[in-house]
DNA sequence: GCCAGATATATCTAACAGATAGCACAGGTC
DNA sequence: GACCTGTGCTATCTGTTAGATATATCTGGC
């Protein structure tokens, strides 16, 4: 089985939107899509140098890259591709796993910080939806669907964080 | 900042266990820690020979690798450092994202692929924590936690299908 | 003895993250 | 006007990682 770059799809997704150069792609892709894509330089300049090679993208006078036709057809057929869904890797959770190596205390500190991290990607949620829903254009439900999907997430690691202390406290202080 | 390979973690973290060798070792991981963490072999290997070459684990007469005194230290060490968290990769949301390009159709098919996975991952999770309970080890309450990260992870991905199907819905039949 | 499948060890390629470096241009600040 | 600083922008390099693949060995069934 070939291993495909999902770096196309997020790349030609991006130049859908608007043409722009390299560097307001990652911007975009960070700013809009942050909360569950990632892209780096390292994969975005070669990966536009190849879609400008086989034509699916162009150069405007201003260096910002436009999609052609080719290009939008092509985003269609990879987006229709089945998502190929990335090995996990919970740094949190590993170090969870051998927490009796590490301590109660320490384990704590760690289910903290997540909490922590959760309640702030809430707020984040909660101004993204509210720009979202003011633009109020096509694409808005399917942005509410993936801001959506942040927010279960987030609150189910609030859930989790607290039933987990909890659980912490009852190990160190059993009644 | 330099970059650590979270890789040396997981494989001390497996030989803490018990002494194995490098296919046990990545048995172990995919199956006891598989539902937040994987290594490949690529990995395990070139790991495997730098530990042994700075003696944090050393071969037995049976091939196995077992962990030094160096390598319980170091496992140590590693376990306190803050848990690097990796840059997220969703193709899921991705495709739904730039849904209005798909169609209502597909990315309800997507979204009922990812619920049926975390259906089964549930049931998974079940199986492994009625395992886990059964032993009650000192080890035992860490392994719920991660367990219980992952049920309240797939509970949430299960709400948020069901309301984000709604939502197509109502997006193609407004009423 | 022979085959199938599991066990085991490795290696190679490509995907990827993140650091770094360089350059142009803008806006102060002395 | 010289200098500094920030930022927009285009890269490139290194190390990490995933996953495919090659190749034995060992074991039980036929």
């Amino acid at each position: 089985m070939v291993r495909r770059s999902q770096t196309e799809v997020a790349v030609l997704g991006a130049l859908s939107v608007a043409p722009m150069t390299g560097y307001a792609a990652r911007e975009a892709i960070r700013d809009v899509l942050g909360h569950f894509w990632s892209e780096s330089f390292g994969q975005i300049y070669p990966t536009l140098a190849e879609l400008e090679r086989v034509g699916h993208i162009r150069r405007q006078e201003s260096m910002a890259y436009e999609l052609t036709d080719s290009g939008r057809t092509r985003l269609r057929e990879l987006l229709a591709e089945p998502a190929q869904r990335t090995p996990p890797r919970n740094g949190l959770l590993l170090r969870l796993f051998f927490g009796r190596q590490l301590g109660p205390e320490a384990c704590r500190d760690l289910i903290l910080a997540a909490r922590t991290e959760a309640e702030e990607s809430l707020s984040r949620y909660a101004f993204l939806r509210a720009e979202v829903a003011a633009e109020d254009s096509p694409d808005t439900p399917y942005s509410l669907l993936t801001i959506s999907a942040g927010e279960h997430a987030a609150r189910a690691t609030l859930a989790w964080a607290d039933e987990s202390l909890t659980a912490l406290n009852r190990l160190e202080d059993p009644r």
